[in-house]
RNA sequence: GGAACCGUAGCCAAGUGGCUAAGGCGUGGGUCUGCAACACCCUGAUCACCAGUUCGAAUCUGGUCGGUUCCUCCA
């Protein structure tokens, strides 16, 4: 398999540490407001590689953390949610917010047919660990306690950026409005490892440490929970490309520092989802979620389609037009597929054959679009339908859209609407098209569509 | 000011040196149908622009224009 590595900025075959073993750790959810949809791109994009790789034979450990610390107590008053509101009547902690939070999260999650990682884990269950990797790191030199604060001293690396292409010197401080240079610094480039003292004072968790009640920065969440469950060899890390600088070049000057040798192999970066205004932010106000679009009426698997029709290196930009059109196209292909009739004779040659192209359009840097139209080259080939439906069973391991998967319908709704298609067929039968036609009309109006075809007459649920 | 990614038909998008530039959605036309929907068939681009390298470039190099993100507050 081929990926790209953020490390290299190339294209380089995957060679896991350990030989059919994988490692990977994604930076998962800060869960004081909603994922939007393009935070659940990337979780899209990232479920796709694990699915990939476990396709492809690989055995994978997949870890992911929970962003529950940093909840500022004032949060809640520009929360623009209901249910912040009524946590803060109810006096609810932070922490009923964040697991709030975190059920929203899995919700969208859940609803775009992403896998649950092996391990998810909140960072506050791990404090003691990031307290451990600190100590080492003020032992052996690497931090500096200063103003209160445990700092990493990223001096004390000759590689300190080599996930970015920066220069320390080209770095500026305060391009974004309201970012003030912190002077308990020894270095501009310097982070923070423990706070004791911040400005944000009004910080509702704390835990007692070594250097006084405070809690941890935040890269040292992912290095923390990472060595715990993936031992001190990574071999995928994953995140959007806003993470790179600063977030994962700390996690691996803290990592690495604290092992005192490499770390992780590859990093898998996965590129934003804009809006036509541009990156879609939390502190923007309005954000949509998986949850909204499906309330209104678009299945959650196509804007899992939609992903999948481009490059997870490449931004997107949604629009609900682009959503309507992969709203179609999703439709359409399920119906073609849930249209194959299987007897379970597969014919192993062709199954092979195909899979083969499957698994080289996914094994070439993720490309989805790819396997997408090896999927409708496959529809269009005259292969038998046992064979396409086995692969596309088989196929449906990696893209999730439940293709083969027949939506339930309750029995006392199929037997009423199979009574008002046979009223119908005895209608046109007798040539009362008004009345076939009202029938049809009232079905329309509940969200049921009928399709006359040669075989009789089926209805789709809209 | 520095760094990274990108710019292919109405829309989404693959292709990163070589047959007539994939595929999907939409549009238009047609077949089927009592009509409609579904399904099926047909239907479109010389690749932002300019200059180079090459027998040959969307694909490499340089430049111009445009878009997005990051440059250590918080996460």
């Amino acid at each position: 398999m081929k990926i790209y590595n953020t490390l290299t900025r190339k294209i380089e075959e995957f060679i896991p540490w350990q030989e059919n073993h994988v490692g990977f750790y994604t930076c998962g959810p800060t869960v004081y407001h909603y994922a939007h949809i393009g935070n659940i791109r990337s979780y899209i994009c990232h479920d796709i590689l694990d699915r990939t790789l476990r396709y492809l034979g690989y055995d994978v450990l997949r870890v992911m953390n929970i962003t529950d610390v940093g909840h500022l107590s004032s949060d809640s008053d520009s929360g623009v949610d209901k249910m912040v509101a009524s946590a803060e009547k109810e006096h609810k902690s932070v922490l009923d917010i964040a697991k709030y939070y975190t059920d929203a999260f899995f919700q969208d999650f859940t609803l775009v047919n992403c896998r649950m990682p092996d391990v998810v884990s909140p960072a506050t269950n791990h404090i003691e660990d990031y307290i451990k990797i600190i100590s080492k790191l003020l032992d052996t030199g690497y931090a500096y306690i200063s103003g209160g604060n445990v700092y990493f001293d990223t001096t004390k690396l000759k590689d300190y950026y080599k996930l970015t292409n920066h220069e320390a010197d080209e770095m500026v401080v305060g391009v974004r409005e309201g970012v003030e240079a912190d002077s308990s610094k020894h270095n501009q480039n310097d982070f923070v490892l423990w706070f004791t003292k911040s400005k944000f004072s009004e910080q509702e968790l704390k835990w007692e440490s070594p250097w006084g009640l405070g809690y941890p920065g935040w890269h040292i969440e992912c290095s923390g929970i990472s060595l715990k469950y993936l031992g001190e060899y990574l071999d995928i890390h994953g995140g959007g490309v806003d993470n790179i600088f600063p977030h994962h070049t700390n996690e691996i000057a803290q990592s690495e520092s604290y092992l005192g040798h490499d770390w992780c192999k590859y990093w898998f970066h996965v590129e934003h989802l804009n809006d036509e205004e541009g990156k879609m932010s939390k502190s923007k106000g309005a954000i949509l979620t998986v949850t909204s679009l499906k309330e209104q009426g678009y299945n959650p698997l196509a804007f899992r389609y939609m992903c999948l029709l481009s490059h997870y290196r490449k931004q997107l930009v949604f629009s609900y037009d682009s959503l309507e059109g992969a709203s179609n196209a999703y439709k359409k292909l399920k119906n073609k597929c849930l249209s194959l009739k299987s007897n379970n004779k597969i014919n192993q040659e062709l199954f092979s054959s195909w899979d083969k192209l499957f698994k080289e359009a996914l094994e070439d840097d993720l490309n989805t679009a790819n396997a997408l139209t090896i999927l409708y080259d496959l529809l269009k080939s005259d292969v038998d339908d046992s064979t396409k439906y086995a692969l596309i069973s088989s196929w449906d391991n990696v893209l999730a859209l439940d293709l083969l998967k027949q939506e339930k319908i309750a029995n006392d709704l199929e037997e009423y609407i199979l009574k008002k298609i046979e009223e119908r067929k005895r209608a046109k039968d007798n040539k009362d098209y008004d009345k076939a036609d009202k029938i049809r009309k009232e079905l329309e109006e509940q969200g049921i569509v009928l399709k006359d075809t040669r075989e009789g007459t089926t209805y789709e649920l809209k």
